[in-house]
DNA sequence: CGTAACCTTGAACGACTTCAACTCACGTGG
DNA sequence: CCACGTGAGTTGAAGTCGTTCAAGGTTACG
């Protein structure tokens, strides 16, 4: 199980601001605008939020968090895909989450981050000063409330995967994992059964608590049912969604 | 996989009041006086909480919460032991997470709950109405700060689900359990090196997606390596805190 | 003191992993 | 322009760990 650790940027690379435009404009058109994190705050306010974001790029595999570091900012996904992921010693890994548009990464209980943030694609994100964000709370109520929202969310998120790992198969995970990846709103382009899967098979894998051969078994095992099928590999097509569906093992028992 | 599935006890069961004592010292006495949902009120100000909370009382094995159920109301664990669940259509059943006094109830994306809550011993709650509790939260905007810790608190236990779901193996699950119950605030007496277990077989399997003959294998596997020592069924005694660290394969690789 | 539910232990089976070989796409340099 | 190398993905065969099936033991309670 050797796998190659990411190594942590230069701190210069990671918090390099892009140009900005125009004071409000940039929040008004972010892909982002109404993600739990900004939608509490009026169109006619977004100056305040501006205000206090800076934006932040990352290149595919860049990390932006290493478990450890200090949870002084917050982040909000503008573009892109990202993963959670914690690391045991020995090198195991499990990816605790994939994040996308509209997505918020800096939950702690604790004065630090307890896992690593890393990009899958390019990224675009938005930072916040945790206390300057405390600030806006305060400011903004509604963005208090929708933020409660949000955890609510990513709580059930890691119930599911919970199930998942817990009580499904190979072959259900990973079809659980497709349907998930169709829900998905932010993720790059979708249109009628074509699903875009950003990661490579060893996150999906680390993701799923499976090794890379037992998730492309089950790939080829929904491809030889005709139920998807694989335009490239990082492009998935459904052909029937009923039956993968059921190949989930959910609904309609 | 066979399961009997509990049934809704009756309505006037679930909410059954106590008598009250006296307004404020209830609260102030309250074993979950110091827990996330109730530590941001003063002293001073106990009785907004107390005029807002209605007790309610749990027989083992009672239900609390059904999925789907309309989420009008919230709960706080004063004292026994609850699990939170997740079923299938065809019985499989996955506990999301054991809760222990001061442990809150409530958390939803939605309208309505994602999961049943079931008593394990008797337990005492603490209901709120939730939007009675969102005044509570203007009166006392520490109250939503610390709920905000909490929430943050819940995810990081269940990306700890899911590392030892997706990451370890069968007696590491079982060894990490063991731990975690130790460290469990507001779990029954547990002096020296003894671990109250009040969960059966069944339940450990359920929240480590393990079989009950796997769970119980590995325990006689700790026993045998002098690890553990079962004083009964429900108590662990750890002989080696050290080695049953090692065990759960987590720290000092 | 008997019964039922829970727990433990053993043996056979099966699902996923491990190990290994091969394909494919892509990029580099001769 | 094509040979070569590399990294990701797929497929096959063998091995292992946890499940399933089955039987026996223990505990609690009427």
């Amino acid at each position: 199980m050797e796998r190659q650790i990411t190594t942590r940027p230069d701190t210069g690379l990671r918090e390099r601001l892009l140009g900005t435009i125009n004071s409000d404009v940039a929040c008004l058109h972010c892909p982002a605008r109404t993600s739990d994190l900004c939608r509490g705050v009026k169109d006619d306010d977004l100056q305040d939020l501006f205000a206090s974001s800076n934006r932040v790029r990352l290149r595919p595999e860049e990390t932006l968090i290493l478990d450890g570091d200090a949870a002084g900012t917050v982040y909000n996904v503008i573009s892109g895909a990202m993963r959670l992921t914690r690391l045991a010693a020995d090198g195991r890994r499990q990816i605790l989450a994939f994040l996308f548009s509209g997505n918020f990464i800096g939950l702690t209980p604790d004065e630090s981050y307890h896992f690593n943030a890393e990009a899958i694609t390019e990224v675009e994100l938005c930072a916040f000063d945790r206390r300057r964000l405390e600030v806006l709370f305060k400011l903004h109520p509604e963005m208090e409330r929708s933020f409660r929202h949000m955890a609510a969310k990513i709580i059930d998120q890691a119930h599911e995967l919970v199930f998942t790992l817990g009580r499904r198969n190979a072959l259900e995970r990973v079809a659980t994992f497709l349907l998930y990846l169709q829900d998905v709103e932010g993720c790059t382009t979708r249109r009628d059964g074509m699903i875009a899967v950003p990661m490579t098979r060893t996150d999906i894998g680390d993701f799923l608590g499976l090794t890379i051969e037992t998730v492309s078994r089950a790939l080829s095992k929904l491809k030889a049912e005709r139920i998807i099928r694989l335009a490239d590999v990082h492009t998935v097509e459904v052909l029937s969604p009923a039956r993968l569906r059921a190949a989930a093992g959910v609904d309609e028992a």
